[in-house]
Formats: structure tokens, sequence, C-alpha cells
RNA sequence: GCACCGGUGGCGAAGUGGCUAACGCGCUGGUCUGCAAAACCAGUAUUCGCGGGUUCAAUUCCCGCCCGGUGCUCCA
């Protein structure tokens, strides 16, 4: 796997520093609202990453955090009048039903933040001894930037100007000098809070990172990930706290996924184009083209999200799907000459697995991977059309498929599920107000109940009733439901 | 303002110092079909933000400008 890393600003090798697993660390999210979609860009390329890494046969070991405390959290607990963690649950709770709706595997271990407070006060107390951690006079504790003259190399600034000593009150917190960022908050009245060697008070975001990386990965491991609005200061400080209480490397790859746009426009709510995953959901969009969409740009390039750009996804998928059914389901005439060697469309099969391969170990090149399988299944339909494709060939195309769906993970179809499951929880919410009509209409159809349909309107078109067989087409069509007449039989999928 | 990224057809996007500028979606025409759908075929950027420069040759390298994004203390 060739992989840009942007501590070093190269594309270099990334494998596993001991051959056993690859050790890695992202950042997960603060839980103090549902996730969007610009967050779920994130998950999902580190998610194509891993994979990418097990389709290469090597293992990962990785590591998420959950931040559940820190200042919007407390805001928000506070003006719902609930406790810190009966707050935090519910959007925790949410997050991971999310992965699994966009079929994100889940990291190996999820850290809580307020799980491991004696791991960050210990590592606070480590730099403390050396003098790098001061408590202020309110009791918070900082770092001293002045100490870690490396400070920078990642966001590749330069703090060499920082000055020590002078005081300067940038906010409510007293600091040496205004860099310097808390390891430690000191409590403020009603404010949660946990009773330490350091003093009573709560951990300052960036400890966490650290504490947990280095208790799951070691002092020393291969890869850390996130947004690329970490990269500063969040990633930075954790490489100052971290690398000086080691005196060790503390990630020697760092992967940042850059930023997408929403309409051409940065997504923010005031520019009204802010989208959760949910919302996205209750408008009838399929979660598998949400994925696809969002991982179909490689990870440095700055996607633009558009609705466009979800139906195109949306009509990708099924094609994608349909071709995976037709070469499965078709039963395909026998080769006439068999020569014994591997037929033109093995040829094409393993080449397609061998360019997918390369274009995923290229930068996580996705766009190039998608093209590479693209061009396999218009060569193979047109092959089929001409009666040139032969059941000998079908396993080594369902085999590309396979490898390629070990990665993009969107041929499986738990579309219809995962819209029936955000509609529940619109239900429950009271949001379904919020859901498109049509996602409604299709709400209460079953898969009986269509089979039937379908079924009546075989019958009539075997009687050549057409203008019956059509009537239930129509039916059928404003429940969302699209037939396929085939030799095999009539199809039906979810639009 | 400073730093760093990026600007490729109707949309999303790959890519390269010189071969017909991938792929997906859309659109137009055709084949197939009871009609559709699916699938296939053909067409759809003489051109890669704008201006200048380097070069035998630039979308690709350099400079300037315009536009978008990110960071400059807690937003993936």
């Amino acid at each position: 796997m060739q992989l840009y890393n942007t501590l070093s600003g190269q594309v270099e090798t990334l494998a596993p520093s001991d051959g056993n697993a690859l050790r890695m660390y992202a950042c997960g999210p603060t839980v103090y609202d549902f996730g969007h979609i610009g967050n779920f860009r994130t998950f999902l390329q580190v998610d194509v990453l891993r994979r990418a890494m097990r389709l290469l046969g090597t293992q990962v070991r990785h590591v998420m955090n959950i931040t559940d405390v820190d200042d919007k959290i407390i805001r928000n607990a506070t003006a719902a009048g609930m406790d810190i963690d009966a707050y935090t649950r519910k959007y925790q709770e949410a997050f991971f039903e999310d992965l699994d709706a966009l079929r994100v595997e889940h990291p190996e271990v999820v850290a809580r933040a307020t799980e491991h407070i004696p791991a960050m006060v210990a590592l606070i107390e480590r730099l403390a001894a050396q003098d790098i951690a001061y408590r202020a006079e309110d009791g918070s504790w900082y770092f001293r930037i002045a100490r870690f003259p490396e400070y920078g190399k990642l966001s590749k600034k330069d703090f060499s100007g920082i000055t020590d000593g002078a005081r300067i009150d940038v906010d409510e917190y007293e600091k040496d000098s205004a860099r310097d960022f808390a390891l430690w908050k000191a409590p403020k009245p009603g404010e949660h809070q946990w009773e330490t060697a350091l003093g009573p008070g709560r951990p300052g975001w960036h400890i966490e990172c650290s504490a947990m990386a280095m208790q799951y990965l070691g002092e020393s491991f291969d890869l850390h990930a996130g947004g690329e609005d970490l990269m500063f200061p969040h990633h930075e400080n954790e490489i100052a706290q971290s690398e000086s209480a080691t005196h060790r490397t503390f990630a020697r790859h760092w992967f940042h996924v850059r930023f997408l746009l929403v309409e051409g426009r940065k997504m923010s709510k005031s520019e009204g184009n802010f989208y959760t995953l949910r919302d996205l959901l209750l408008r009838g969009y399929k979660a598998s083209a949400i994925r696809m969409l969002l991982i179909s740009a490689p990870y440095r390039q700055q996607l633009n999200f558009t609705f466009e750009g979800l139906a195109a996804e949306t009509i990708a998928v099924e094609r994608l799907r349909t071709f995976r059914d037709r070469i499965a389901q078709t039963r395909w005439p026998t080769r006439p000459t068999t020569d014994g060697g591997a037929s033109e469309i093995q040829h094409v099969a393993r080449e397609t697995n061998a360019k997918f391969l390369e274009a995923l170990t290229d930068d996580l090149n996705t766009a190039r991977a998608l093209a590479a399988i693209f061009d396999m299944v218009r060569f193979v339909n047109a092959r089929g059309d001409a009666g040139q494709f032969f059941a000998s060939d079908q396993a080594e195309v369902l085999d590309a498929l396979a490898q390629f769906d070990r990665v993009f993970a969107v041929l499986e179809d738990h579309d219809a599920e995962w819209t029936r499951f955000t509609l529940d929880w619109a239900e429950r919410e009271g949001k379904l107000d919020q859901a498109a009509p049509e996602v409604l209409a299709t709400r209460g159809v079953t898969d009986t109940q269509i089979q039937t349909l379908v079924e009546e309107r075989d019958q009539a078109k075997r009687r050549r009733d057409f203008k019956r067989a059509d009537t239930i087409r129509n039916q059928l069509g404003g429940m969302g439901i699209l037939l396929e007449d085939s030799k095999e039989g009539t199809r039906w999928k979810r639009k």
C-alpha cells in the first residue's frame, strides 16, 4: 500500500512495523449530535483503508475513540437537563447504527474518554515530572509548547517565535504562553468532574487520544487518521504530548481526509446544506448510494456532494447489482470448444482484479478502482448479449465482483431495511413529517404483497392480457417497485 | 491577511510533458422487448479557471490573477 503521509508530505509504503497487524488509531466522533455526511466521509474513507489493507492480507488493529465529555456535550446536556452519560448514550447508539447502515466495519477497539481518565492523568503526570505540564492558578493543567521544539511539524507551521513566560490571558484560564493548550481543565460549578491526583476537573480534548492510542497500540504505532481539520491543533497537540512523554515517535503515518463540499459550498447549518445521514435516508436516498458517493472520489480530493450525484450513484450501484445478478442467475451456455486455456473473459476478470488492486494500493485511488470494475461490466455485458459468455466464465467474474465488494461493500442490498429502520426511528422521535411522501408510501409494503402482485401480472401476461399486466405494473410503480422481465422470469426491486 | 490544497465535458470525477483526455451519471439516436425495464452499440470536452512564461511540444512545469476549500486554540 502506497499512502500519502501528512507528516512527511510524501507517498510512502504503509505496512505494519512489527509484521503483524497494522496498528491504527482513528479519531472518532464527539457524541453531542447525530453524525452528518461530512463526518461519515471520513469514517468511510478510513473504512476503505482498513478494508483495502485486509484485502491485501494485512490484519488491522484499529482503535477509535468516542469523545463523550467536552464543552459542547456539557453545554447541551445541561441545556437538556440531563446527565452527560445519558445524553451521550443516545448519540453513541445512533452513531453505530449509522455506521452499520453505511456498512462501515467497526474498529477492533472502541475507547470512551470517560472510561480512560486514569490513563490520561498518568500521562499528564508523566509530563509534569519533566515540567512540561504545569498547573495554572485555577487548577487547570497546560502543556508547555516551548518545551517541544518540533511543535508544528505535522501541520508545517513555524512556532519558533513563541516565547515562554509571557503571561497572556486569552480566555478564562491562565497559562504561561498563549499557545499552551489545556491538558486538564479545572471544574466550573455544576460541571461533570473527576477527583484525581491532578485535582478535580475533566480532561482537555487532546489528551484522550494520546492516552488511549498508547494504551491500546503502544507508545509508537503505524497510522493515525482523521479529518483534515484535526491536523491542527488536535493532532499536533497529540504529537507534542505523546512524544514529550515517551521520547518516541507517536504515529509514523498520518492519514487526513479532505472535507467535502455540499452543492459547491462548505456544509454549514447557516448555508442550509447541512445533512445528517438520517436526513438523507428519510428523503428516500439509499444508504448504499450514500456510501458509494462518499467513497467514489479519493480521500485527498475535495468531493462535491450533490443530490444529482447521489441519484447518479444510486443508479450506478443498481447497475452493479443487476450485473452481479445477471452473471450469477443466468443459465449460461457451455463453452463449445475447450482448449484448456483461460477464455478472454477470464483474462479480463483477472486483469480487472489486478487493476483494481493497483488503483487501491496507489494511495487509495477509488475512482480508478471503480473505473476498472465498470470496464469489466461493460465488456462482460456485451459478450453476454452476443452469446459469447459461457458457464465456465461465471466464477472468475463473480470473484472479481466479490473482491471489489470487500472494499466497496455496496452489492448486498440492505437499503430497504435501513430506510425502514430510519422511518421507525423518525416515528419514535416525532420526525415522520420530515420523510419524503414516496418513502412513506413504500413503508407498509411487504415483500409478500409485492410477490403476489408480480405473480398476478405474470399470469396476465401469459394470457396476453397486457392491459391488466400494465395496470399492475403501474400499481407497483406507485409503491416504489420497479419490474424487470427476463427469460428467467420477472425480477423486482425497490426504487 | 498569512500558510497549504484544489479549479478537467451538463453533473461527479481519473489522468498525463507529446499516443483517440479514463470511469460513473445525464442527454440524443439505434438494437432488443407486447410495451417497458435491463443490457448493448453509436454520438455527446479540437479541450482541461484566466493571462503570461519555459519547452520542439503544457491541461500537465514556472509566475501573476480570479474563484472555491482548509488551518491560524477545541468543526470529520
